[in-house]
RNA sequence: GGGCCGUUAGCUCAAUGGCAGAGCAGGUGCCUUUUAAGCACUUGGUUGGGGGUUCGAGUCCCUCACGGCUCACCA
């Protein structure tokens, strides 16, 4: 048996009040004619004659957020789904005892139902005249207190429910206290709805595969194992989508996309959460650059749908989402921003001594890409504020792109970025099974000269591509950051509803 | 993994090394159109855990746990 505190006592001795009167605390079925939005919008429509008197029948559900007792009154506000509605309590309409029921066992947090008209009380609000009333489910514990005021329209909120660590362990009751965080998972919602609805409009078709797989690839990160006990296989969760959804193609399905969770078992930040949300579409017979306007088009709609805007503010920043971003090259960013020109330096041993000589520091076992990507990380994208597409980026860091034809060195891929992060990657996929072998190869090597574990080399994925894979841009982008933006959240924990945090005892 | 900061009542927060407090929530009263309702009284603490210094530790030191920020890591 579990310790109550004082207060769950408090309220355990109510729930045998409630039933010792005659009522069941957690009764089976609950009766509701109108939300409190529907109830609000119908006397709107009809206001009676004597808004002072109850009018019309109205039977609502919800819990109870406040409670104003005056002696032989009272006045709650109920929240459900759709939002607040006042109700007022008398003894004159219910009678002593069921008044003092009330007033002495129900509680803030407990889940009721009310019946009665509605009117206008003197101070303007539409409130429900209670004829009647039963609990629906007794609150033990007392959820996080918060009191608001609304002050010149705005909402004043005092005591709120928010240390991020209990807010994120308990996000039930987070998302009781704090209507806002509901919000956000209602645009997180919206957003994916968005996704689907675009690409579905663009002819792509929505495919689930693998989280278990034998082998994991698509990107650079350490995967999460685990264990079939009767195969006596050990399995990986995905790290990407990416080489299934390129199987696909293979087999004749020309757009596919899917919308999942990925793992990777890498630091957690405000950008990072172990799991996260991925989109990943491939697209036959397109090119990279065909993938950046679809790109532009697609966020710009998602904006449309979810915000009814293109321009946000994220973070103090304003955002214009509008296509159109700008394409800028890689080695140009660089050249900007860090002073390195990584053209004149094709060599790794160079382009290091490049960057000593402008007091740039980093580890000399890296790869020439490696460095290049240094330097993209550290002085391009915190500019990159606006929406702009980087592209073309070093062949040795993008394994499965094409190379640009006429520069080996180069392949076509973008990424595309704002608010100083990166939202999403793409390419021009490589189709070709022989240099694919190859670069699987090298990166092998290259993990070995890093001191990393050796790369899986995905040898099914080969053969399907052996089998012929039509030319297509691939794209992926992270969800959870596009619902960062949108939502102007600062950290990945605000939008994921149950972020990873260490265990703690008990 | 490193650095810095933090953890005090159900919630939000105070407290020069010297009696652990406030507001809200809770309880008992008063109050039949309130809305952070109001008024009076009042309960509630292993100050994250463990150890140390000290006559005396919420406060100083060590250690562990958890969190926040940040750096590293993240083709």
């Amino acid at each position: 048996m579990r310790d109550y505190t004082e207060l769950e006592k408090i309220r355990l001795a109510k729930l045998e009040r409630l039933r010792a009167a005659g009522q069941e605390p957690y009764p089976t079925r609950a009766e509701r004619s109108h939300t409190s939005a529907q109830a609000l919008a119908e006397y709107a429509q009809h206001p009676p004659a004597d808004t002072h008197t109850a009018a019309g029948a109205y039977t609502v559900a919800g819990r109870i957020k406040a409670i104003r007792v005056m002696g032989k009154s009272a006045f709650v506000h109920l929240e459900d789904g759709a939002g607040r509605l006042q109700l007022y309590f008398r003894t004159n309409d219910l009678g002593e005892e069921r008044y003092r029921l009330f007033q002495d066992v129900f509680d803030l947090g407990d889940f009721v139902q009310a019946s009665g008209g509605l009117f206008t009380t003197k101070t303007g609000e539409v409130t429900l005249w209670v004829k009647d009333f039963r609990m629906l489910a007794k609150a033990i514990s007392p959820l996080p207190a918060a009191k608001e005021e609304i002050v010149d329209g705005q909402k004043r909120v005092y005591s709120a429910f928010d240390n991020p660590e209990a807010r994120y362990r308990e996000r039930y009751a987070d998302l009781a206290v704090n209507a806002e965080v509901r919000e956000i998972f209602r645009a997180r919602a919206r957003i994916c709805s968005a996704l689907r609805k675009f690409l579905d409009g663009q002819g792509f078709l929505e495919v689930e595969t693998p989280i278990l797989q034998p082998l994991y690839g698509g990107a650079a990160a350490r995967p999460f194992v685990t264990h079939h006990n009767q195969l006596h296989q050990d399995l990986y969760l995905r790290i990407s989508f990416e080489l299934y959804l390129k199987r696909l193609l293979v087999g004749g399905l020309e757009r596919v996309y899917e919308i999942g969770r990925d793992f990777r078992n890498e630091g957690v930040s405000f950008k990072h959460n172990p799991e996260f949300t991925q989109l990943e579409f491939y697209w036959a017979y397109a090119d990279y650059e065909q993938v950046m306007r679809l790109t532009e088009n697609m966020i710009a709609f998602v904006a449309d749908e979810v915000l009814g805007t293109r321009t946000l503010t994220y973070q103090g920043q304003t955002l214009n989402l509008n296509p159109g971003w700008p394409r800028v090259p890689l080695a140009e960013g660089i050249a900007e921003f860090a002073g390195v020109d990584i053209h004149a330096h094709p060599t790794a041993a160079g382009l290091l001594r490049a960057m000593e000589a402008k007091g740039i520091h980093a580890d000399p076992k890296s790869t020439r890409g490696k460095l290049v990507e240094k330097l993209l990380g550290d002085f391009v994208e915190p500019h990159l504020i606006q929406p702009t597409f980087i592209v073309d980026y070093p062949r040795d860091i993008s394994p499965l792109a094409k190379a640009r034809p006429g520069d080996d060195s180069v392949v076509e891929r973008f990424e595309g970025y704002m608010a100083g992060f990166e939202l999403c990657n793409a390419f021009t996929e490589l189709n070709d099974p022989l240099d694919q072998e190859q670069r699987f190869i090298e990166m092998g090597r290259d993990y070995a000269a890093d001191s990393e574990d050796t790369h899986p080399l995905d040898e099914d994925y080969l053969r399907a591509m052996r089998y012929g894979m039509p030319p297509n841009g691939g794209f992926g982008m992270g969800v959870d950051r596009l619902t960062m933006l949108l939502t102007d959240k600062a950290t990945i924990r605000e939008v994921i509803l149950f972020p990873h945090l260490r265990s703690r005892e008990e």
